[in-house]
RNA sequence: GACCCAGUAGCUCAGCUGGUAGAGCAGUGCCCUUUUAAGGCAUUGGCCGAAGGUUCAAAUCCUUCCUGGGUCACCA
């Protein structure tokens, strides 16, 4: 790539002038291996245990202070940031000279002795200094005092085009990625401790369902046909519970054509799992047990929320669809006329297309009256049929009802789970519905999927089933509140 | 997809009632053996997101486009 901006050429050329120099001087600028012996964080943490003695560390230059014959670093590794004093005396001439050779952004591997300054400042005095890393391209330079930052690399288009570079310079941002990492191992521990198979389901798939959205479409050459990214998993997973795998989980990235926003990216994580011969109480259940785990895990138990704390680990509200609706609204839906839910409609100044229907209006109702004040973590449980197309009619016998629950935390959908339809000829029906949704134009109704179908009529087992929204929870774990933030490379325009 | 905001040095930003670009940091040179947003002196660096237009004159006004952000729409 070459640079026509004047300035940043000047700043690389004086780099690679002194990276030969460094050549000429014999010293290999990318040697193959150094062994760092200690970090940065333990050393700060336990002074008194490392005063005195010789550590070897290995890091980043983040700051360099050249004061003549001697010189301070700021060292960055893996966990934090150290000064090392670098002198003249301690190191000798030729190697001093070298030293002035590096710049803030170049590896090197120090090995000294471990002292405080005269101002108190834990530091690592180099009696042997290692070049691991010449750079040649600049860093964005931030300076901190008192906690105080300056010039801090915020530019949001910056952070996530170069994310190597928001890594380096926002500690908070490699934090949530570290966590983000933590949560998930802990959530595969979970399961697997639970007796469930963790499995890798197609996300080339020949025809896609398990959710309501627009898929990516691409080509396989060699067979000729079109392929689906997926969406979701779910009509896998459910193959699998048929074919005799009781316990059975995936996380899985789905890909959904769809705008972005805060809270959504076209391609994102979901968890699901199935278990055989559960109900969606037993998941509710078993959901309370896992968040547990994970705080656990994470060792925090409680989540910040404005002046108030998120108890993870107390059992969940759980309330039904419509005993909420009835609190908002002041009136009972659960009749399902349309005209009074018209009427609620508009008395809450929610419009609606003309040719909305009950599923949609009461789906409406519910997010924009209810699901925002669900703060604490919230079971919604026994959703209408109409917007519920693969979860089990309600064994209390009401046709329109079926055992389906959503959870909430901090006002938004973290789970989503159902008795899972395991009654082909129903199956058959809701999904022939879909089908005819998307004759008639739309694009999120889902395409009939035969062979599910069919998988369905060999006999599936009562089943339990729930998915959660990776991204969504941790955005929430963390306390993130944009989705490209807990996403390493978030999509972008080139 | 609609509307609003932003894009000036490697980075962070100022300049925008039009007169042809400025600071701090980073960089370079010199001085400096306990500094910490190190300091002192000197200094380099810009087709002001792109293309058109208005004007004697455009970073500044107008139009279109590009990129990002935000709100809404769509969407679990």
């Amino acid at each position: 790539m070459v640079s026509k901006k004047k300035s940043l050429k000047q700043v690389m050329d004086f780099r690679l002038e002194k990276l030969e120099s460094l050549l000429k001087n014999r010293i290999n600028p990318y040697p193959p291996k150094f062994q760092p012996k200690h970090k940065s964080m333990n050393i700060l943490s336990d002074y008194d245990n490392y005063e005195g003695l010789n550590v070897i560390v290995a890091g980043r230059i983040m700051a360099l202070r050249k004061m003549g014959k001697a010189s301070f670093v700021q060292l960055m590794d893996d966990e934090g940031k150290i000064q090392i004093f670098v002198r003249n005396n301690d190191i000798g001439d030729e190697n001093y000279s070298n030293f002035k050779l590096l710049d803030i952004g170049d590896f090197i591997g120090v090995e000294g002795e471990v002292f405080k300054t005269k101002t108190g400042e834990i530091t690592i005095k180099t009696h042997k200094l290692t070049i691991l890393a010449k750079s040649i391209r600049p860093l964005p330079i931030v300076k901190e005092k008192d906690g105080q930052l300056f010039d801090s690399f915020t530019d949001k288009e910056q952070r996530y085009r170069k994310r190597h570079l928001d890594l380096i310079l926002n500690p908070e941002v490699r934090e949530t990625f570290q966590k983000r990492s933590k949560i998930i191992s802990s959530i595969r521990n979970f399961f697997d401790n639970q007796g469930f198979l963790e499995v890798e389901t197609p996300i080339l798939q020949p025809i896609y369902g398990g959710a309501n959205a627009r898929p990516f479409t691409t080509h396989h050459n060699t067979l000729n046909q079109k392929l689906y990214l997926r969406i979701a998993d779910e009509l896998y997973l459910k193959r699998l519970i048929i074919g005799g795998f009781d316990r059975v989980y995936e996380i899985a990235k789905n890909f959904r054509n769809e705008g972005m926003d805060r809270n959504h990216n076209p391609e994102f994580t979901m968890l699901e799992f199935y278990w055989a011969y559960s109900d969606y109480e037993d998941c509710m259940n078993l959901v309370e047990q896992l968040f547990a785990h994970i705080a656990k895990k994470l060792d925090s138990f409680y989540l910040d929320w404005g002046d108030s704390k998120i108890d993870l680990t107390k059992k969940f509200h759980r309330k039904s669809f419509f005993e909420l609706l009835s609190q908002a609204t002041g009136h009972n839906l659960d009749d399902f006329d349309e005209k009074k839910i018209k009427l609620v409609c508009k008395e809450n100044k929610i419009d609606m297309k003309d040719n909305a229907n009950i599923g949609q209006m009461l789906d409406e109702l519910m997010s924009s009256l209810v699901e925002p004040n669900l703060i604490e973590p919230t079971f919604v449980i026994d959703y209408p049929k109409l917007i519920s197309p693969l979860a089990k009619l309600h064994r209390n016998g009401n046709p329109n009802i079926v055992e389906r629950f959503e959870l909430f935390i901090g006002g938004s959908e973290v789970a989503n789970s159902f008795s899972e339809l395991n009654d082909p000829l129903d199956q058959r029906t809701r999904l022939e519905e879909q089908s005819k949704l998307k004759e008639l134009g739309d694009e999120e109704a889902q395409p009939i999927d035969e062979d599910f179908i069919q998988a369905v009529e060999c006999g599936m087992p009562p089943t339990g089933g729930v998915g959660i929204g990776i991204d969504r929870l941790i955005m929430l774990l963390t306390g993130n509140r944009w989705i490209k933030d807990v996403i390493l490379f978030p999509p972008l325009r080139t």
